[in-house]
RNA sequence: GCGAAAGUGGUGAAAUUGGCAUACACGCUAGACUUAGGAUCUAGUGGAGCAAUCCAUGGGGGUUCGAGUCCCCCCUUUCGCACCA
């Protein structure tokens, strides 16, 4: 009979749903496993196949650990907030709250068909209130401790759309993504967290996690730790100081002009008259620059003189300041020391302004006199450095950092490429950022007996570049919490990263009203023991819910100091070789999949197409394949219905009281037991399935051949084996084949028989001077002799050792023999 | 430019440690059963050659009895980061 998925799989479903087979009970943290997948936006463009892939495996490997006896925990929830809704919004006119609970609604439907261990009870959204309302108190928090704060910044403004644009939104030509028009860079007041107190933390965690390395890489090289040292010039005719930050404080005799960022605070103030309209007008002219535009290398390099001069605190020399945009307000102190001879910047930008090329450091194996056509950025001896002549660069840097420091113009210091976590948006679909503003006390915290703020529904959607907030009369207006006076709410509301740096924690405790979250659960339960999602948050959501998971840490609200301790990124399903999109209109839908063949044949399908890390462009070519192998384990069953419930199960059979059949079977199921439990383990479901199918297809040729006893015994452990990655098809083969009762009720496992992994004879290669001449079956463990003996004998190889010597043999027991010959 | 990953049949891909390259599938070819086949089953299927054999893991060197796997150089693709002082 044609495999019946579309009664199967729903019956299933509903036996599990009712029956609540994957309700975590958090009592029990013996052998606790926290599984969990990102959990999904809820866009109009519902589940595609990339989910799938996503959900679908990871939920095979959870169910692989249940059965092995784990108390797995896998909830689902949804990051409801975003600007996409928004966006919506104000094309449709639908509100986001409504769109996103019909896109919800339409989401949990689709998933449901997937047939995953979701405990629901842990569902949980970040639209409600009584999600964000711990959003804020953790902002209070975080600002009680000094780790929020608000200042002015330069973000991303599309004038056109009048509206602020996150990162993403702002293509890599520095157009809007919307309306193609430049993005400029504005400066406004902006909410920030402090991460970057954080940051030696964060890269020292990274050390103790089973983190894929590439993304501990994208980390660290994010975090971007520098050492190096903060060097003091004195300005001439002013008492201002320009701070620098080097990495090359061994290089300090070679400055010979100092850069600064063109919004430095300073510039206004050193610019001298005579220059005054020339700075004008760069500085004007690289605020409409992006700062990926002004970061691109392949931009010539350009500056102004601002007439102002800086003295070298080793030299006393002194020497021209300049503003040029390759160097960045954002990073160390906003400005250079540029030592052209051994920076390839500096000199980039030295040739084109004429600007004094020093040699201070001496290239091994060249002369003092030779003129460099380049930057030498190596190590070598310090020359032209006064005092500090002959020594070693790599020590200069010590040595230059305790002169500076003695002599009080600098210090060792360590710069971080990472920066402060820019969390306001001026958008309405978020959670609302609980400050008050009152003219008279200033910024005040709203009192935490008032959380949560909640987001109004009635709100005009209007692309005016304001928070659409701060034209609701009704939200903004409120009284100071401190003097009682008139006073307004801060309009903007949070990135939604912030919703997603603790969720992990509200998925125990979804409905806890009495904190964040219940302690006394995480405390247990968290971390999260395999978190599977994309490469694309390497850096986002993976660095912000580390950092917030160090804060609660520091709360004693964590008693881990990292959220995640296992990390696996699946691969990109792309169609027509770009990622899936609803922009690009190239989204693969299940449904017609799941239509045709069921949930499990496509769920075995997507772990099958490859290695799971990997991914790849969509194609559906080979799915007959997994579909005719469910059908041949289906058929099987019903070939043997009842089976299990005449005939016991058997714990082991000995190998020498068996048929031939079923010693090959035998061998060949606990050879299967063995590699599904390394492969499932380890993500490989391609292989683990391909066992799968090999083991099948020894039943279907060799089952009527096995003795009932043996059938129970083979049967019964295939289906376990099958159960991860098609649970549908093993519960109704179970019952099928009369087990008793259901496989997810009453998880098991079946450890391999140890004794039946060793084979009774071996295939040897044999080789003549390391070619393959022939391959002899021989008994396990024959000697050298032996095995020499039947090659030489052998026809097929004794051809090719006539009327030669053989001047050595290289022997790897039940592997190979190589019989090397004279020439 | 820097960093990471990858390159194996017509296709998706296997190959825990240096030890029989191409498992498992898709597709294709032939046959069987069929009114029929986009069903099922059986056999075959890296390339060249009648054959013995030879050649094949992006290209070129090397180490080794033996290399897809280790080392060096180069090419290509994908993804990150992109003047980080």
């Amino acid at each position: 009979m044609k495999y019946p998925f579309e009664e199967i799989e729903l019956k299933w479903q509903k036996y599990w749903e009712e029956n609540q087979v994957y309700k975590t009970d958090f009592k029990n943290d013996l052998r606790k496993l926290f599984s969990l997948v990102m959990f999904i936006y809820p866009s109009g463009a519902k589940l595609h196949c990339g989910h799938w892939y996503n959900y679908g495996p990871a939920d095979s490997w959870s169910r692989f650990r249940k059965l092995r006896g784990d108390n797995v925990f896998e909830p689902f929830g949804f990051d409801a907030f975003g600007l996409p809704a928004e966006n919506f919004a104000i094309k449709s006119g639908v509100h986001p709250y409504d769109s996103t609970m019909k896109n919800i609604e339409d989401i949990k439907g689709q998933l449901k068909r997937i047939g995953t261990m979701y405990d629901w009870s842990g569902e949980l959204m970040t639209c409600s209130p009584e999600y964000y309302k711990w959003n804020q108190w953790l902002f209070l928090k975080l600002y009680e401790k000094g780790l929020a704060y608000r200042k002015n910044a330069p973000v991303n403004w599309c004038e056109s759309c009048n509206t602020v644009l996150a990162n993403e939104q702002v293509l890599a030509d520095g157009t809007c993504e919307r309306c193609s028009s430049i993005v400029i860079q504005k400066n406004l007041t902006q909410w920030f967290f402090k991460i970057t107190e954080y940051a030696e933390r964060l890269l020292d965690g990274l050390d103790r996690i089973n983190w894929p390395e590439e993304t501990k890489t994208k980390q660290r090289n994010w975090i971007g730790k520098s050492t190096g040292a903060e060097i003091i010039f004195k300005v001439e005719n002013s008492d201002s100081e320009i701070k620098v930050f080097t990495t090359r404080p061994d290089t300090l005799f070679g400055v010979t002009y100092i850069v600064m960022a063109p919004e430095h605070p300073l510039v206004d103030k050193l610019t001298t008259a005579e220059c005054s309209q020339k700075v004008k007008e760069y500085v004007q002219n690289s605020a409409y620059l992006t700062e990926i535009e002004r970061t691109s290398q392949t931009k010539e390099k350009s500056g102004v003189e601002i007439g102002a001069f800086a003295i070298n605190p080793a030299t006393g020399e002194k020497v021209p300041v300049w503003i040029a945009d390759y160097a960045l307000l954002s990073y160390g102190t906003g400005c250079v020391m540029a030592v052209p001879g051994h920076d390839e910047r500096d000199f980039e930008f030295a040739q084109k302004y004429k600007m004094e090329v020093k040699k201070v450091i001496l290239q091994p194996g060249t002369g003092e006199s030779d003129v460099l056509t380049e930057a030498y950025t190596g190590e070598g001896t310090m020359i032209n450095s006064g005092k500090f002549n002959g020594i070693r660069s790599t020590q200069g840097i010590l040595e230059v950092i305790k002169f500076l420091e003695e002599s009080g113009f600098g210090k060792g210091k360590t710069n971080y490429k990472l920066r402060d976590w820019l969390i306001s948006r001026q958008r309405y679909w978020g959670t609302p950022i609980p400050i008050i503003h009152c003219e008279k006390c200033g910024e005040q915290p709203v009192p935490i007996e008032q959380l949560p703020v909640e987001l109004p529904y009635d709100i005009q959607f209007k692309p005016t570049g304001e928070s659409p907030l701060r034209s609701h009369p009704e939200f903004m207006n409120v009284k100071c919490p401190k003097c009682g006076g008139n006073a307004k709410r801060d309009p903007d509301t949070m990135d939604t990263f912030v919703d997603s740096s603790w969720y992990y924690f509200r998925y125990c405790s979804p409905k806890y009203a009495a904190g964040m979250f219940d302690e006394e659960i995480t405390d247990k339960w968290v971390p999260v023991d395999m978190y599977i999602g994309g490469r694309e948050h390497s850096t986002m959501h993976l660095l912000y819910s580390r950092f917030i998971h160090k804060f609660m840490f520091d709360l004693g609200m964590a008693k881990t100091d990292e959220p995640f301790k296992r990390l696996v990124h699946q691969g990109t399903i792309t169609n027509m070789g770009a990622k899936m999109s609803k922009s690009k209109g190239n989204i693969v839908i299940p449904e017609p999949f799941i239509d045709k063949y069921g949930s499990d044949v496509f769920r075995l399908y997507l772990m099958f197409m490859g290695p799971y890390e990997m991914g790849g462009d969509w194609s559906d070519k080979g799915i007959t394949g997994t579909e005719r192998f469910v059908q041949r384990i289906y058929d099987l069953a019903e070939a043997n219905a009842g089976l299990l419930k005449n005939y016991p199960d058997t714990e082991r059979f000995d190998i020498s009281h068996i048929n031939p059949e079923e010693k090959g079977l035998y061998t060949k199921l606990h050879k299967t037991i063995e590699k599904i439990e390394y492969d499932i383990e380890n993500l490989k479901f391609n292989t683990a399935i391909a066992a799968m199918m090999e083991l099948t297809s020894e039943m279907v040729k060799h089952i009527s051949g096995c003795s009932n006893e043996f059938k129970a015994h083979i049967f019964e452990r295939m289906l376990i084996l099958i159960a991860p990655l098609a649970p549908h098809l093993a519960e109704e083969c179970g019952e099928i084949l009369g087990r008793k009762g259901t496989i997810y009720e009453n998880p098991v496992w079946y450890e391999a028989d140890k004794n039946a992994l060793i084979d009774e004879t071996v295939n040897y290669a044999i080789q003549i001077s390391g070619k393959l001449r022939g391959t002899i079956l021989m008994p396990i463990e024959s000697t050298q002799e032996e095995v020499y003996e039947a090659a030489k004998s052998d026809p097929r190889i004794s051809k090719f050792l006539e009327e030669k010597e053989i001047i050595k043999q290289i022997f790897v027991k039940n592997k190979i023999l190589n019989l090397v010959v004279k020439p």
